[in-house]
DNA sequence: AACAGAATTCATCATGCGTAGAGTTCTACG
DNA sequence: CGTAGAACTCTACGCATGATGAATTCTGTT
């Protein structure tokens, strides 16, 4: 159909193969995703994509690769003091996978977490350490880990239960009736008593 | 190899296919298992799985039937009274999946609910109607549905956090240490003040 | 104007998949 | 015994997959 050869002008190929991948493993996790399925998303040549990243590996890599340094949240978070820091974390955890663009980064990184082992250790990886425990530390009450992994189990609780198991009034709740529910809880993992 | 045809004996030979099943679909999920590997590890035919349940769709479904029946443990759990009631509950359901041989039908549940979407459905029918609205039903203090979703999201991120993620220490904290910290939580989101 | 190299398509390979069907051997029941 | 049917193996089909290599067309630099 289509002639051989280079287009005239800028194609922004290169994108449109990660949106699509993202898509796609956002959707139906790594193995469920085919190179042919996000080339026919992008409406593009299943053979470019290998050429642009060389694996399907890569791609997977490339396309996870998030859009915000989760590290520069923790400083503006802990700015504002330790009293309502956990309404806080509620309000900024939603905003984060709420206005990610069609959620794809987040929710892939969600699904291959659970199904990939390798995926799985980067993200407690990149959780624990980027993000959860400065947070605790940050909070300056003692068992950082301990705390963090709290924390760790209600946020990934509140991911699981409105982005993947989209549990209601949960899954359609906005921040403001969200906040003063959740966040407590990891007020109380933060900073409160735990024995 | 082997010559056709039946063997003599009793070969538990449904029983070793539904447990390779298991183990695979816990391990990988559904897409990420083949009929072929679970055949080679239960140490037979692939023809044998289509032989004895007919698809690999009615395999998965076969494979996590469970061996507990949820709605039993509610009137245990709320028998006691609603003191400690969280407590309970985080026991309870440690018990369970520590107790369970392998953790492979509940890690096989949680992981293809992340991937496939009709089995997303079934645990969230499952979690919600049989499980938490009873609690929270119980509880009697309002706003069921609101409450069960809040347990479900702190359950869950404890199950994505301790099994999945294996974050410590969460990961090999006992039921004695975790009970305490988790309890309140569950408490108050099923008989505390919520706004 | 020439040319290296990037962008793109196509045809193709080997592999693995889920499933179906035919054939063989054993068991259970009459 | 005889025979229905369960347990089991083998082969094969059609399809989708990830990857490769050659061919073609455009772009940027000299």
């Amino acid at each position: 159909m289509s002639p051989a050869g280079r287009r005239p002008g800028d194609s922004g190929t290169r994108e449109a193969i990660l949106t699509a991948a993202r898509e796609g493993f956002s959707a139906a996790g790594y193995r469920g995703t085919s190179l042919r399925a996000i080339a026919r998303e992008a409406g593009v040549d299943p053979a470019l994509i290998t050429h642009y990243f060389g694996s399907k590996d890569a791609l997977f890599e490339a396309a996870l690769a998030l859009p915000l340094d989760p590290g520069a949240l923790v400083p503006l978070l802990l700015a504002e003091g330790l009293d309502g820091l956990g309404d806080r974390i509620v309000r900024a955890f939603l905003a984060v996978w709420d206005g990610t663009p069609g959620q794809g980064p987040m929710l892939a990184m969600l699904r291959s977490a659970v199904t990939h082992e390798d995926s799985a250790e980067r993200l407690r990886e990149l959780l624990t350490r980027v993000l959860l425990r400065p947070l605790a530390e940050g909070a300056g009450k003692g068992d950082a880990e301990l705390r963090a992994a709290l924390l760790a189990s209600q946020v990934a609780g509140l991911a699981v239960a409105r982005y993947v198991l989209k549990i209601e009034p949960l899954a359609s709740a906005t921040a403001d009736q969200l906040a003063p529910l959740l966040g407590p809880t990891l007020q109380r993992y933060l900073t409160g008593a735990l024995a």
